[in-house]
DNA sequence: GAATCAAATGCAACAATGTTGCATTTAAGA
DNA sequence: TCTTAAATGCAACATTGTTGCATTTGATTC
């Protein structure tokens, strides 16, 4: 439970700390890694389907939450600066996806990783790698 | 016109060609980047909608064409082996997507870039890099 | 070229997902 | 406790994707 650490993000974003805004927080925060839409829909049945659409806008629109991954038309989020350090999302970094246990983590990208595209001029840069992941491989 | 070529690749997978099916070849292969699903309902108009999407699904199928990239709800579309030389998708290369003219290009992965991450069995790559093309950098 | 037949198509109806307007409720500050 | 704007829930709608079935069409055989 970090009720009162999130209470304290929605504040400083002008947000009302509500039932639902810090369920959804909790939830994500509970799932440990970037939560799928459909995981949310589930956890939060609760709520009414119109609010839990104009929540994530909400939240993603004030930088607490960000769409972290897409796969499919399944999307995921995440909090912003736990999983993935920054709130402006132009950060690039890599995301892996466990074709077992569907946990999708946030790696950093190495150092010795740089994309080079003559020509181009890069704004963003989106890794996304699905395999096994360490637990799943043992 | 690539007509021909589209019914001998069609006739290999066994899949009558069709005037919906050619002309979705045609469309994609007219579009020259990788097609969003939106430019192929309207290219594609006067088929019905449910077509569209069988059309889509029965050429993905049989690998004829693949979806090449997925940008918030919208599917790119492609003719395998044309813009990806490929039929199996397991091939690792960078999508750059230009945030001016909206085209969707493949790069191939420069040797160089290797993705490692230890602890991980890494199965499938994607990068999608989205910027400036140099077309419309000038 | 006509006959045949499975595959492909179009239509209708449905299911799932996302959006909008509006009346009611609620959190936060006075 | 009171007040008020923001947040919520509901209904209605819009969009997107799916399924069943009768009809049409393309490929094959004669």
């Amino acid at each position: 439970m970090e009720t009162m650490k999130f209470k304290e993000i929605l504040k400083k974003r002008n947000l009302k700390a509500t039932q639902n805004r810090l369920g959804l927080l909790e939830a994500i925060s509970a799932f440990k890694t970037a939560m799928p839409y459909s995981e949310l829909q589930k956890t939060l049945n609760y709520m009414d389907r119109v609010t839990l659409y104009r929540t994530i806008d909400k939240l993603k629109e004030q930088g607490v939450i960000h769409k972290a991954f897409q796969e499919n038309n399944e999307t995921f989020y995440a909090i912003c600066g736990e999983k993935c350090s920054s709130d402006t999302h132009h950060h690039d970094h890599i995301h892996f996806k466990c074709i077992k246990c569907k946990a999708v983590t946030c790696e950093n990208m190495d150092k010795a990783l740089k994309i080079s595209l003559p020509d181009y001029e890069i704004h963003k840069v989106a890794i996304n790698v699905s395999g096994v992941c360490g637990v799943c491989l043992v």
